[in-house]
DNA sequence: GACGTCTTGTGAATTTCTTCACAAATTACG
DNA sequence: CGTAATTTGTGAAGAAATTCACAAGACGTC
């Protein structure tokens, strides 16, 4: 198959949460254009993202509701569960276990770890924090897909070597540092930083 | 000035991050090809980023680590103070009230709202959380840049209307909703469901 | 001060991503 | 059944981003 560029990727995630509200209002058909409208792209855009992965639509009416949430969900992988850990169980950590996203998606939180002896044994919603020293062992019977790293930026590439170490294959990580991690291991970074500057850029040179 | 990619800008930060580290070391000196290798990124690439803004290295030796640094801040508009509201004093706002990369990078947070009768008064980090009904009237006094949204996805849009309309020209959005708002207003969303779908697809499409 | 080594800055080439534009398919309707 | 109105799927065109590749400048050394 050919090679999928990230945008496009993010993109159908978008359509998919877009539909899934289209569905929710029982609404059966939706055309391209509509679901672009909804996504600021356009009609051709929300075409090709689609024609990467087979021809989903009807010619003159456009695509069913629930077929297309069914494919997209085929698509994205969350036709099945994903196994979670959670590493660093400070605020965005504990936060994070909170969120309900995670579970109405198919991401199961199958532990929560952290390197203080304070929090260990602590309860966050109903899941109790582990040792970080016990990860890697545990990891043999949770067999975690994706680690979702809350850690402090000076202890993060630890972190990842050891939960690559342990099997993962997927890392999200919150801490401000830019990971390393091998080729096989799927990483994405959300770094607000780098968010609060792209609009401080944006302020300074637009307008004004 | 030409008009600068999204992604060039992404960089420009990563850069600025890595300098600091670079400064923080007493490296007086770096080049393209070793800012590259921090970031995963090409010499060249790193090269016609900066390019875009004027020359400021010196051919044979490489970047002034201050000079470089001080450059970038001024690119990216980091050489004075942004004033910052965060919308919602749940578990996102709270956490990001705390957060110390705000005031470390020049964002100053001036106000935190919350339209829960129950959190009002209430204070976070030294911050008193203020009802939302009184965002429009306090902004004449604080003047925001920027509203960070942590606010529940079923009333992010209508929050963002009352910011922009309060004088907001810069939004930064973490709740699950794309939101639509005037092309003078610059918006970035962080949305963890995107990046965990992401994720997914990677696990699913790449190897195995 | 000439020579060798290094590294920038930048047009040109290449690759990647988006938009255009239109034939083909489907429905609606008289 | 035929015609008008839609809307998809997709090659081709266009735009944008990245990489190449090399001349020009700067330093170190003898």
């Amino acid at each position: 198959m050919k090679r999928i560029a990230e945008s496009t990727v993010r993109r159908l995630s978008l359509y998919l949460r877009f539909l899934e509200d289209f569905e929710k209002r029982s609404i059966g058909t939706i055309s391209s254009d509509e679901l672009a409208a909804r996504g600021s792209t356009t009609s051709a855009q929300v075409r090709k993202d689609l024609s990467f992965f087979g021809s989903f639509g009807k010619r003159g009416l456009g695509y069913s509701v629930p077929e297309l949430l069914a494919r997209l969900r085929q698509i994205l992988g969350l036709d099945h569960e994903w196994h979670v850990v959670i590493v660093g169980a400070g605020k965005i950590g504990a936060a994070l276990a909170q969120y309900r996203g995670f579970s109405q998606r198919g991401f199961r939180i199958v532990a929560l770890y952290d390197s203080d002896p304070e929090k260990v044994g602590r309860t966050v919603d109903g899941l109790q924090i582990r040792p970080m020293s016990a990860l890697t062992a545990e990891s043999h019977h949770h067999r975690p897909d994706i680690a979702v790293l809350a850690v402090p930026a000076t202890a993060a590439q630890e972190v990842a070597d050891i939960v690559v170490a342990a099997g993962v294959r997927a890392i999200l990580n919150f801490a401000p540092q830019q990971l390393q991690v091998p080729d096989t291991v799927a990483l994405k970074e959300v770094n607000m930083a780098i968010e609060l500057e792209g609009l401080s850029f944006a302020l300074t040179n637009l307008r004004m």
